[in-house]
DNA sequence: CATTATAACCCATGATATCCCATAAATGAT
DNA sequence: ATCATTTATGGGATATCATGGGTTATAATG
């Protein structure tokens, strides 16, 4: 699982080390590389194991050939996908393309997802993590007031 | 897998470059060599190992004879492909027709497709992505492959 | 056979990525 | 707290890649 987050640093070739649990994690899995794409919804860029695009490669597969949304799938998200391999010291370097889209520059938060983990430019992080939370706390009060609302109901 | 985006340049003698991580994974199915013809549908030129080919002129065999798709499959896709063979430098020289077919010049983008790629002539690509783009975010609650990508995630 | 066009081979080059080694900081064990 | 190990970072050396061009082989044509 990749859990926790990290800071780490770019250095002048662009290098950037991946947390050392992570890379365990991946190497566990059989993986000396990580496959990552830009997020459709945030400035984050996205990682996973490499079997995780297989599956979609191999659903993708199953389409029928002239299927107009074959094609578009497959360009939106394969096409915009990369394989990054680790260096010997389990490092990685990101491509233009994925500076540009995250705003990274220097600096690298690398946050655990589970069965995937991101990364993102340290200050647009810190303000989706503040707002995600008051968005979780707007939630939870909305929840209490239905949950007490449907229990008055009960009662009367 | 073929995955990413490249953009390389034709020369004076019309060769081009493949990526060389789409030659590694052909090379690591056992060809020096990619088969390759015009699209239904777009622009674009589809490329394939040559195992692929194989696999859907025998799926063409158990088409219905009726069936309308048959014949474009058995015209556009075996009478009009070609097999390109890679120079010493990893280079391919497109035939005249796909040169037509697709308005390439002196620029292409390869598209992986991950058991496949395309060549794109850029400006006619770049339009198409965006298209895709836009369909993807309407499509992608109700699709398969986001389907498969959730049920992996709960696997893992 | 000779001619010509095309494709294949060989070598060169600059830019980039990869490898290799060093060091400092952090972690964990005794 | 002390020491050993792992980890993050830095930089020089090496290899790979995309590209360009000269030269040789192959094939088609008259």
């Amino acid at each position: 699982m990749f859990l926790s987050t990290y800071e780490n640093k770019l250095d002048s070739k662009g290098r950037v080390s991946v947390p050392a649990s992570f890379r365990s994690h991946l190497s566990s899995l059989g993986y000396n590389s990580v496959v990552c794409y830009p997020s459709f919804t945030t400035t984050a860029i996205e990682f996973c194991p490499q079997s995780r695009i297989e599956k979609l490669s191999d659903t993708i597969d199953t389409l029928n050939p002239f299927e107009e949304n074959r094609d578009v799938f497959a360009t939106s998200v394969l096409a915009d996908s990369f394989q990054l391999n680790f260096d010997p010291e389990g490092r990685i370097i990101l491509p233009e393309k994925l500076l540009d889209h995250s705003g990274i520059k220097d600096r690298v938060v690398f946050v655990g997802q589970g069965k995937t983990f991101q990364m993102w430019e340290p200050n647009k992080f810190f303000k989706f993590r503040d707002d995600a939370r008051k968005k979780a706390k707007s939630l939870r009060s909305d929840l209490k007031w239905s949950q007490s609302a449907n229990k008055e109901r009960e009662e009367k």
